[in-house]
DNA sequence: AAATATTTTTAGTCTTATCTAAATATTAGA
DNA sequence: TCTAATATTTAGATAAGACTAAAAATATTT
């Protein structure tokens, strides 16, 4: 249907929109699809002439409602692949991204059904993140970043904003994952460190490791 | 590593290699890929270039070990993602080509080898052929032609030449699947057909049915 | 409101993989 | 062996998707 190139600058303005609530720019799409602004210009023309967006010059893009059906489908096969990997397969959370990048490209919609099926039809993809439906709906949850917590307070996590390895891998050293509960012991204002509690022990973590950790309280 | 392209050329020039047990033409790669021979001569330079292959302007071309090796484990991971389709998620026979020919390009070692073991390390994909292993060795079987079978004789039907959806679905009305059991009960010399017996059934079969079940007489 | 800085677009080029049409080499027939 | 048929290569074109450098529009300062 749609070209490699198509779907993924198709999802890149998917997930500019949701962070910007608007019109995305050309460099910001050029900056996350780690391309030059004039070959955004030029596919921008593509996909409006497509219908998939809408597109002003000097104006940004939005999508269309066909446009983000498409991303939402090409990231429901992103997020299924990556549970299909780390459920079935035994990967590990941190090592699933790049192979499902390459995954969610694979066109047939009786594939993804029967995959969705395999899988027990999760609503969640390793990282957290929600897996939209059939039809690109995705069911958003109340979570919060564990920095908005305050000291006592207490919540579960349920993903994570970054999924670099490196950051994973600071959570499996910690014991953190999906579900962990975690309790804001202390918080210092001046950098935003905390002190928290996970499990039985008790450590400090930095303000940008707080700022990555979604977690919901009750 | 490769482009889509380079593999699926090197594929069909593996795949004609053991069918003409020779140089491969020009013409030949041409026509399995569906493709024009001009088309062809370049990618030849283009892959002799890569010492994937050998090639001489008029005279055919060669795979080096590289190149069969390369081809190999395309063709690998093809035949496991089938047994994949077929086994995990329940997809019939006739239905996971297609599917393959876009998975096959999936690059990721690791996803090979972790796929081969969920899959139990299966010898064979669901129409009988073999599969490479990981240093592309295939352990080639005694097989023949169900054609090749005289009256009176038996055979256990462990693949089939073609596998095209309606040749696959012919086998399944007849209830002919891998490892059923076949008796020649009659066969005509003037048109190559054939009466066999399948379980309690007994029914004709045309020289071209015959000529594209292989079958393991013991 | 100018001047300056930033963003975006345009113009022209490149690579990969394809094609058509014409030229050349090889093979087969008379 | 000469000729005709067939196979293969070359030359030149095209489309997708990227790039650089320059031009134009927009935004920010003074
Ligand atoms: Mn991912
Ligand atoms: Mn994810
Ligand atoms: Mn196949
Ligand atoms: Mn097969």
């Amino acid at each position: 249907m749609y070209s490699l190139a198509e779907e993924n600058y198709l999802k890149a303005i998917y997930h500019l929109e949701q962070e910007t609530k608007g019109e995305v720019s050309t460099n910001a799409i050029a900056e996350r699809m780690a391309t030059k602004p004039s070959s955004v210009t030029d596919m921008m023309r593509k996909l409006a002439d497509k219908k998939l967006l809408s597109y002003k010059r000097y104006k940004g893009v939005l999508l269309t409602s066909e446009g983000r059906k498409t991303a939402a489908n090409v990231i429901r096969k992103h997020r299924l692949w990556e549970v299909f990997l780390v459920e079935k397969l035994d990967f590990h959370w941190d090592e699933v991204h790049e192979i499902a990048e390459q995954l969610e490209h694979v066109q047939s919609e009786k594939l993804i059904a029967k995959l969705d099926q395999f899988l027990g039809n999760p609503d969640f993809d390793p990282h957290g993140d929600p897996i939209p439906d059939q039809h690109g709906n995705v069911k958003r949850t109340e979570k919060k970043l564990l920095s908005e917590l305050d000291k006592k307070q207490r919540g579960v996590c349920v993903g994570v904003k970054e999924s670099s390895s490196d950051f994973l891998q600071y959570l499996d050293k910690k014991k953190i994952t999906i579900g962990t509960k975690v309790t804001v012991l202390g918080k210092e204002f001046f950098d935003g460190s905390m002190v928290i509690q996970v499990g039985r022990d008790q450590f400090f973590i930095s303000k940008k490791i707080a700022e990555n950790l979604y977690v919901q309280t009750n």
